[in-house]
Formats: C-alpha cells, structure tokens, sequence
DNA sequence: TTCGATGCAAAAGATTTGCATCAGT
DNA sequence: ACTGATGCAAATCTTTTGCATCGAA
C-alpha cells in the first residue's frame, strides 16, 4: 500500500539522517514517525501524546517535543502557524507542498496547493540569492460558511 | 510628515473601531498605538514593554497584550509567526503589504513584495469562495551570507 | 562499554486571567 | 454613575531542560 511505503521511507531517511548525526534510532522515535505518517493530517505534540496514552504506549512528551525537532531538521515534517499560540505540525515528506486557508470564525483549515505562486516563489529566492530549504503561506479569513452574505 | 498622517489615520479608525465595540479610547491604548506606528519595524509585546519603560511610561505587560488583540481584531496590525515561539507583529494600517524571508541560521528577516503573488492569492480565495482579509507567506532558508557556497 | 536517549519533574517563556481599583463616557 | 480598563500577581499553557537511569551501537 501507498501509505506503508511512503511511512518505510520516511523511516529509512531518518535513520540516514541520525546515522549522518551519530544519534540513534530508538523504538520511541520509530514509534513517533510511525504515528506521524499513519494520516495526512495535521497533528500538534499533545495530540499526539493523547494517542499514545490511549493506547498505552509509553512515549514522554520531552520525547515527543526533542523527537519533532529532528525530524523537523531532517525535513520530514513542518512547524506551522495557525494563529494560536502552539505549534501545529505536518508531514512534508511523501506529500506534495500545499498551503492553507484559515477561517477566523470556525477555525476550519482548508489546503490548497498552486503550482505558479511555488515558482514565484523559488523565482524571488534567486533574485535574492536567497536558499530556500521551505515556505509557508497562509491567507486568512472567512471560509464560504462563514463569511456573512 | 507623511508618518504622522499614518498614525493620526491609524488612530482615528481605533478610535472608530472602539466606539463601534463601546470600548473606551484609554491613554495606554493611544500610548501603544502611537508607538507601534512611530516605526516601520517589526515589533514584540516584551519590546514595547520594555520601550515604555525605558521612557517611565507606565503601561502593563497585560495592558499590551489586551490592545495588540484589539488592534489585531481592528486589521491595524497583525500577527506573524517566524518560527520562534512567541509572536512577532507589524503594522498592518499604512504599510504596503509585504512578505518574508528568514535566515535559518543568522534569522534576518527580509521583506520583499510581489504583486503576481499577490494576485494569484486573492484569485485562489475567490476560487474557494473564501472571503480574506489577510495573509501571509514567509520563505525560511539561508541568506546570502549564511548559505554554503 | 560507551554515549546518546528517555522519563520525570522542575524550569522557563509567553500569554491570559481574577480581582480590586481607576477612569472614560 | 455606569461600565469598561488597568495593574498586579497568580494562573495557564506550551515547550525546554537537568539529571539519574536506560538502551542502542
């Protein structure tokens, strides 16, 4: 399947990405990328915790927080802003670059993706010698159900 | 002078914007109002407290958390996130819009602007019938000075 | 055997809030 | 006068860290 493939890679990068480190590869650090990679959606430390304990596998939540930061260095997930005051996280390996629209009223996160502004994009970098290693764009608003008629 | 027009402006929609709310036009919300609108840069709750100190002013941290939310809610300024936990803010009011570039090394902030980009925003909102009132994008990478050459 | 990793609890930061008092309208 | 605003300190919430112990290489 798709999904268990995409997971396998990803694990296999972080394992070249600890390796090139020294740092090493733990059952609570596959278990944290396992978890990441089992959904496209978008994911925060606590919620992830909540998992965990619900299914009584033991992960710290230090563990979750120093386990983000890696695989944030080795570019298998992202940090996000949404406007509240914690992070929110996703995967940005095995999935195509997208961005979000934000709605101020119910919170609803829509992801769109358009090829012409990621050129833009990679066209300002250069015209600023600028190496881009990520991007984020966010527009924010009132989602069609939201926005008074 | 061209910046105190801004801020005169800037001051009156509060204003507007207060009384619309029956909230009150307070010395502190004109003192931090008038500040944030003194300059072009980016700016930080903990700065500003730490400005008025310098000066004697007496206004408390809670008291500039509590108006940066009004003046956000009032489009007079925003929030953006670079990456750092805790919220950086610029004008919003009288100030062309523009987006980022941060250095992931040194974390100098670059503004440029596009109008393509700009462009192809609002035609994506209206592709989604999302109604926006804001948005923003930020390139993270390494600056000239900082990427390997 | 050697370091890096984990869990825990404490610490650190940023932001929010309850409450008594103060001040616009 | 009425009602919202302020300041302070305490509370909250998220994330980080020190340290003793554990476990991958």
């Amino acid at each position: 399947m798709a999904k268990e493939k995409t997971t396998d890679e990803a694990l296999e990068r972080f394992a070249l990405f600890l390796k090139r480190h020294s740092l090493k590869m733990t059952r609570e650090r596959r278990l944290i990328l396992r978890e990441i990679f089992s959904s496209d959606d978008h994911f925060e430390a606590e919620d992830l915790l909540l998992r965990f304990r619900a299914r009584k596998e033991k992960v710290s939540r230090a563990t979750i927080y120093r386990t983000f930061d890696l695989l944030n260095k080795a570019e298998l997930i992202k940090k996000s802003d949404f406007g509240e005051n914690h992070y929110h996280y996703e995967r940005s390996y095995g999935q195509e670059h997208h961005d979000h629209m934000i709605c101020r009223r119910c919170g609803n996160v829509i992801e769109f993706s358009n090829p012409d502004i990621e050129a833009l994009q990679e066209k300002i970098a250069k015209d600023y010698s600028f190496e881009m290693t990520s991007h984020t764009l966010q527009i924010f608003g009132y989602c069609v159900n939201c926005r008074q008629k």
